[in-house]
DNA sequence: TAGGGCCTGGACAACGTTGTCAGATGCGGG
DNA sequence: CCCGCATCTGACAACGTTGTCCAGGCCCTA
């Protein structure tokens, strides 16, 4: 009838615990905690019995009871498109950074641009009560946070803003890089510009194509509907809506790309023409300048976009922060010789 | 004298718990739980009472507490060199992926290939109690996560082994494609081939160097000091050394580099040179078949590491294996016009 | 030597959830 | 009309940690 050390459930492979350290130290359990802490009220040797017991014992403190505890969990969930996209890496990484510095660590999700993907991740997020949300929103309907934002959880929105809900968001100005974007081309000599673009349900998107018919609006040039091409994504159709426009009754001299999946495509369709075909691409593209020509871009500085969004954030936890805030980041034309192109007519 | 809500600590902004929803429903705490996790054994009745309440006070389950009840956290660690390399934003999106299907969240972290770094993420994750961990190594001595392992973290190696303890590594096979992909600049005539690679303490970088030395020694051909550069990283020093091996007393016909990054910068030096020169890289990048000439690479599928490394870990977790095992996946010699140039003497 | 202050250490009760177990309720059959 | 059984419900004790608070023991001063 020995005593064994029985557990009651499954549990994380019997790890020890305070308890245990503090008995095999011959200590008080509160004891341990203060050392695990580092809290003061020690005695150096009461110290090196503990640290000894926990080293022997390969004890870890429990995060999961710690946060239940003291309700914070010193981490944030980052919710975004696609981790794998090149625009999104930088971002990301720029997030952990400040999350790091802050001594948080970061949650991280892929929503696909499905709005029901992103609430289930941003759900499950809140519920592992993470300390805070940045979000870059698939979905154009965010009131399902509003409990959660109003419970305390900080909450900002990058690249896109929040949908039916007053949060703070972190935007690059799509519309005036756009506009630029299509008035250099314009500068240039070119009157027929097709636009190729994300789905307008996208707020980026839909910027970006306000950016263009104003500027062609601005400069007195007509729009021809062929000339803009919407809602294609996938490579095959980019293809085709390239190829359309280039070879209509009336065909466009140049083109303006709504990102950078689209940009590699269009270069693609491009580079197998004879006929030069000028080309602004909103986003920057890695090796764009070793092109021949070199792919003039509206870059935007992604990484900068989540830097602004994380200190907004913590700034928000410290409570420094009061109303909500849109924050616009502006763009940067790089020349680099498809835009400057003249028309070919 | 009200018996006001005061809570004891600051907490997650006085949230609801299931407590409160009990009472707002007159139902016990029990049933509370038996629906929020879809139990059986409520009526209907009871079962809209508690869900009603639920809605009105927007309850949101504390996976914390959960967590602390159950022992499984539902989530794995991912520790990579840098979020923001292309290289591992695929790799990453596929344990995402596969972490997704078992219903678990990523928590993500870059050890910006510092190995203290990684310890500390490691570490801080193992004390969050992920159920698992996915960790591109940075350090070469992972003794410090033997507790961990033995009290039932999952833990896969991707890309480079572990050192110094038995553990799953998933590699790809960086010897021989280094192998091939010189034997195929061999095959194409040239005799002075220049390798640029990273730190050779890198696992990886060190495999890709004796695949570049067994391939010349197989051909017989004679190596020169002077035609390797390792452990340089930075754009500025990879030109230099490029440089350095185009223009010394017997300059090489032929670059192989030895990743990613490097092949950019000395695809951006050779295009300023009017001779042309050989290149073969390691890693695929972008638009490498857009530029004059297309870069032949040696391709290794990152999604595929993350996605077999992310299998692995969960069906360990499951319990099905045993011994840790070291996969090799193949890579994949993509010919594109650098590689194929003749030497020019 | 008594009294007071300080320092160290430990007992105890939360935190919000889930597993166990026993009590309550309702229904049908004897 | 009562008993037995099945179904539903709730009280209670964990899970591992931290905050509170009090008990000793020590040293210093009067």
């Amino acid at each position: 009838m020995a005593e064994t050390a029985r557990r009651p459930d499954n549990r994380y492979g019997n790890r020890p615990t305070m308890k245990d350290v503090a008995a095999r130290a011959g200590v008080g359990l509160k004891t341990v905690s203060r050392v695990v802490n580092g809290e003061p009220g020690v005695t150096p040797d009461t110290e090196r019995r503990v640290q000894e017991a926990i080293d022997a014992l390969g004890f870890r403190r429990n995060d999961s009871a710690r946060v239940l505890r003291k309700g914070r969990t010193a981490s944030i969930g980052l919710v975004l498109e696609d981790l794998s996209d090149p625009f999104y890496g930088p971002l990301s990484r720029a997030v952990e950074e400040v999350a790091r510095a802050h001594g948080a660590l970061l949650i991280n999700g892929s929503s696909a641009e499905d709005p029901d993907r992103e609430q289930e991740l941003v759900l499950a997020l809140c519920a592992r009560r993470v300390d805070g949300l940045v979000v870059i929103p698939a979905g154009d309907d965010h009131r399902y946070l509003e409990p959660e934002i109003k419970a305390g959880v900080a909450t900002v929105f990058v690249d896109r803003p929040a949908g039916q809900i007053d949060a703070d968001v972190v935007l690059s100005d799509n519309f005036g890089g756009a506009r630029d974007g299509v008035a250099h081309l314009i500068a240039h000599g070119h009157r027929r510009i097709g636009f190729i673009g994300d789905m307008p349900r996208i707020h980026t998107a839909a910027e970006r194509l306000r950016g263009y018919r104003t500027a062609m609006e601005a400069a007195g040039v007509p729009v021809e509907e062929a000339w803009t091409s919407l809602g294609v994504t996938d490579p095959q159709r980019v293809r085709r809506a390239a190829e359309a426009m280039l070879s209509g009754p009336s065909p466009v001299t140049a083109i303006f790309t709504g990102n950078n999946r689209v940009t590699v495509t269009v270069v693609r369709v491009l580079a197998e023409r004879s006929r030069p075909v000028a080309l602004v691409g909103f986003d920057d593209i890695e090796l764009a300048d070793l092109l021949q020509p070199g792919v003039t871009v509206v870059a935007q500085d992604a990484a900068q976009l989540g830097r602004t969004a994380a200190d907004r954030l913590f700034r928000r936890l410290d409570g420094t922060l009061a109303l909500p805030e849109r924050i616009e980041l502006p763009t940067r034309l790089i020349t680099r010789g498809s835009g400057e192109l003249p028309p070919a007519s």
